[in-house]
RNA sequence: CGGGAUGUAGCGCAGCUUGGUAGCGCACCUCGCUUGGGACGAGGGGGUCGCACGUUCAAAUCGUGUCAUCCCGACCA
C-alpha cells in the first residue's frame, strides 16, 4: 500500500473527549471514528487490525473443533421470553418495534438464538459433542457507554456455544476453550491471565475470564492474582485469608451507650476509642423490591455480586434514607442511617466474618445509640459476602495478594442446561431418554481485544502493536522524494517484501521526514526502514517499533531481518 | 438515574460579560521554497455558531425549552 493512497489522517492533537489511552490513541492516528456515544466506525487501518484478530480467533477455533455460522443480529421478543431474559435483562437490552408493531431486540448475545437452531438440529447424542461460533457486531445499550472501544454499545464479538450430553462432555470442552484461548491471546502478542470470575447475567455456574494485566487505574476491573502459586481472580469473585486482627471488643458487661453524631463507622470507632473490626456494620438493601439487612464486620466491605448471587436475586441496591427510615418505622424503631442493627422478622444475610465477632459494638435502632459487649443474635444464612482488598492474603497459599487493572477480553462459562431446559431444548440418549443438553458459552470481544492491545503496548508517540495483529508489518520511508537514490531503494524493498508476503507500506507522500517519522511512530508500524543520507552508501536505517532499537543495515539485511520476523509470526 | 461541564469548519480552540458583516492554529487546495523528528512565505476553499421558540430594528452573544457529547457518582450506615 501506498501510504499517499492510504485512507487515513492522523491528527496533531488528541481529541478532547477522549479519556484512555487507547481512545484517544486510535483516534488520533486515524483507526476509528465516533459516530455515536460508544458507537464507531472502524476505518481501514482498524479493519485490518481487527481482521488479523478474526484470523488468528478463526484458525484457533476451528483447530479447536468448533464451526463457524452467522446467526441473525435482530431477534425477536417470544425467543427472549422463552428463556425468560426479556424481563431479566433490563435495559441493556436494545429494543424495537418493527412496522408491524413486533417487539425485537438487537442481539447483546446469542444462548437464545443458538439454542433455538440446535433444538430444531440436534435430535439425537451421535449428534454431539459440537462447538459452534460467530463472529459479529454485538449491541448493548450500557448505562455510560466509555472508554472508547474498551465500553462501546456496539462492539464486534466471537462467540461460541458448545453442546455436550452430559457435565463431563462439557467438562472437557471448557478445557479445550480455556487451552484455545490462552492460545489466541498469546499469538495476538497479549499477556493475559485467566481468572476466575462471577458468571453475571448469561447465568450458569463456572466461568473464567481472559484478562490484559494493565496498571490498576486503566484496567476496566480489579484483578487478584497471586505471585506465588497459580490464584487468579477478579474483584467480583476474590475470596482471600484474613490476616488476624481483634475480633473481641473486650466490653466486660453489654450496656448501651450513647454515640452521638456517630453516623459512619470511622466516627463511631473514633468515638468510643475502638478498632472497626469490633464494630458490627448492618447495611440495609433492596434485594428484588425486599429490604435485606446485611451484616458484616465493619472494617470489611460488601462485594455486591457475591450478595447477589447469595440471595439469589437479580439486581440490588443499598437502601435509600427514606426506605430505611420507612424499614424502621415498620417494626417500631425511629432510627437514622447509621444506627442500624439486626432486626428479627426482617431477610438478614450475615458475612462469615460476621462469625468471629465478641463483645463487639452494633447499632440497635436507635438514633445516636449503640449497644457495647453485644453478642451474637441467630443467624441463618451466612456467605462470603465480603470484598477483597489489597494485602489481604492468597486463600491458596498465604501470600500477600496484589491487585491489578484488567481488561476482560475473553470469558468461558459452563451454562449447563440453564437455557437448554428453560427452551425446551432437547435430545435422545442412547436409551432414548429426552435429555437437555449441556452448554457451555465462550466469548471473546475483538474489538475490546484490539484496544486492549493498545493499553497495553504503546508510548507517548504512538502505539507499539504486536507483529500478530499490527494493519501493516512495515513501513518504508525514503527521506526525501526527490532523491533519485532513496526512492529507487524504497520501492525496491518494498516490493521485494511485497514479494515475500510482508505487508508494507511505502510512504510516497511529498512530505518532510519529521512529518513522516511522526505518523510511523503514531501508526505503529512494527518496522520502519528509512532510505535516507545513508542511501548513497547502500544503507538503509531499520528501527524496531516496540524496543526503539535502530540499526544501520544493508537493505538486503533490512528485508531479511523483517521476513524472518513475519515468517516467525505465520502471517 | 443524580451531579458537573461542553456544543462555533475535519481536529484543537477564541469570540459571548457589554447584541451590530464569524475568527485563530492545525488539516485541506494552488504556487514558491525546503527535505532526518509534525518547516517557511504568498494566495485560496470550507461553518444556517447543536436544534426550536422567544426578546430585539438586529442574536453565536440575552431568555426559555430541547437534543447531543464528555466527566464524576450511583460505595456501604
Amino acid at each position: 500500500m501506498k501510504m499517499s493512497k492510504l485512507f487515513i489522517q492522523t491528527l496533531r492533537e488528541f481529541p478532547s473527549d477522549a479519556e484512555v489511552i487507547s481512545h484517544k490513541m486510535l483516534i488520533r492516528a486515524g483507526y476509528i471514528r465516533k459516530l455515536s456515544s460508544g458507537i464507531y466506525s472502524y476505518l481501514p487501518l482498524m479493519r485490518r487490525v481487527l481482521k488479523k484478530i478474526e484470523t488468528i480467533v478463526r484458525e484457533e477455533m476451528d483447530a479447536a473443533g468448533a464451526q463457524e455460522l452467522l446467526m441473525p443480529f435482530v431477534q425477536p421478543r417470544e425467543l427472549w421470553e422463552e428463556s425468560g431474559r426479556w424481563e431479566v435483562y433490563g435495559k441493556e437490552l436494545m429494543r424495537l418495534k418493527d412496522r408491524h408493531n413486533h417487539e425485537m431486540c438487537l442481539g447483546p448475545t446469542h444462548e437464545e438464538v443458538i439454542t433455538a437452531v440446535a433444538r430444531d438440529s440436534i435430535k439425537s447424542y451421535k449428534q454431539m459433542p459440537v462447538n459452534l461460533y460467530q463472529i459479529q457486531s454485538k449491541f448493548r445499550d450500557e448505562v455510560r457507554p466509555r472508554y472508547g472501544l474498551l465500553r462501546g454499545r456496539e462492539f464486534i464479538m466471537k462467540d461460541a456455544y458448545s453442546f455436550d450430553v452430559d457435565q463431563a462432555g462439557l467438562d472437557r470442552e471448557y478445557q479445550n476453550m480455556a487451552k484455545t484461548y490462552t492460545k489466541i491471546f498469546e499469538r495476538c502478542g497479549l499477556e493475559t491471565k485467566m481468572v476466575q470470575s462471577d458468571s453475571g447475567a448469561i447465568g450458569g455456574s463456572v466461568s473464567h475470564e481472559f484478562m490484559v494485566i494493565t496498571d490498576q487505574d486503566s484496567g476496566e476491573n480489579d484483578v487478584f492474582y497471586c505471585n506465588s502459586c497459580d490464584y487468579a481472580a477478579n474483584s467480583n469473585h476474590a475470596v482471600s485469608k484474613l490476616p488476624e486482627v481483634n475480633t473481641d471488643g473486650g466490653f466486660i458487661e453489654t450496656k448501651i451507650v450513647d454515640t452521638p453524631n456517630t453516623k459512619t463507622i470511622e466516627e463511631l470507632a473514633r468515638f468510643l476509642n475502638i478498632q472497626p473490626s469490633v464494630i458490627l456494620k448492618t447495611l440495609v438493601y433492596i434485594a428484588d423490591k425486599e429490604p435485606v439487612l446485611v451484616l458484616i464486620r465493619a472494617d470489611k466491605s460488601i462485594e455486591e455480586t457475591k450478595l447477589m448471587n447469595a440471595l439469589g436475586v437479580n439486581e440490588i441496591r443499598i437502601a435509600s434514607a427514606e426506605e430505611i427510615k420507612e424499614l424502621m418505622r415498620k417494626h417500631g424503631f425511629d432510627a437514622e442511617p447509621g444506627f442500624i442493627g439486626p432486626i428479627t422478622g426482617v431477610r438478614t444475610i450475615a458475612d462469615e466474618t460476621v462469625r468471629g465477632l465478641k463483645n463487639f459494638v452494633a447499632g440497635i435502632n436507635q438514633t445516636d445509640k449503640h449497644m457495647t459487649g453485644a453478642s451474637l443474635p441467630e443467624i441463618n444464612h451466612y456467605a462470603d459476602l465480603r470484598l477483597v482488598q489489597a494485602g489481604e492474603l492468597c486463600p491458596q497459599c498465604g501470600k500477600p495478594l496484589p491487585i491489578t487493572g484488567g481488561i476482560e477480553v475473553g470469558n468461558i462459562f459452563k451454562l449447563g442446561t440453564k437455557y437448554s431446559k428453560s427452551m425446551n431444548a432437547v435430545f435422545l440418549d442412547e436409551n432414548s431418554q429426552s435429555k437437555p443438553y449441556v452448554m457451555g458459552c465462550y466469548g471473546i470481544g475483538i474489538s475490546r481485544t484490539a484496544a486492549a492491545a493498545v493499553e497495553a503496548c504503546h508510548d507517548e508517540n504512538g502505539i507499539k502493536w504486536p507483529l500478530a495483529i499490527a494493519p501493516y508489518h512495515a513501513v518504508i520511508v525514503p527521506v526525501n522524494i526527490q532523491d533519485a537514490v532513496q526512492t529507487e531503494i524504497a520501492e525496491k524493498l518494498y516490493k521485494e517484501l511485497q514479494d515475500a508476503g510482508v505487508e508494507a507500506v511505502l510512504d510516497d507522500r511529498v512530505e518532510r521526514a519529521g512529518v513522516k517519522f511522526k505518523d510511523a511512530d503514531l501508526i505503529g508500524f512494527p518496522f520502519r526502514i528509512t532510505a535516507g543520507k545513508t542511501a548513497a552508501d547502500g544503507l538503509v536505517e531499520l528501527k524496531t517499533r516496540s524496543t526503539g532499537e535502530v540499526e544501520t543495515v544493508t537493505p538486503e539485511e533490512a528485508s531479511s531481518r523483517i521476513i524472518k520476523n513475519c515468517k516467525r509470526q505465520g502471517t
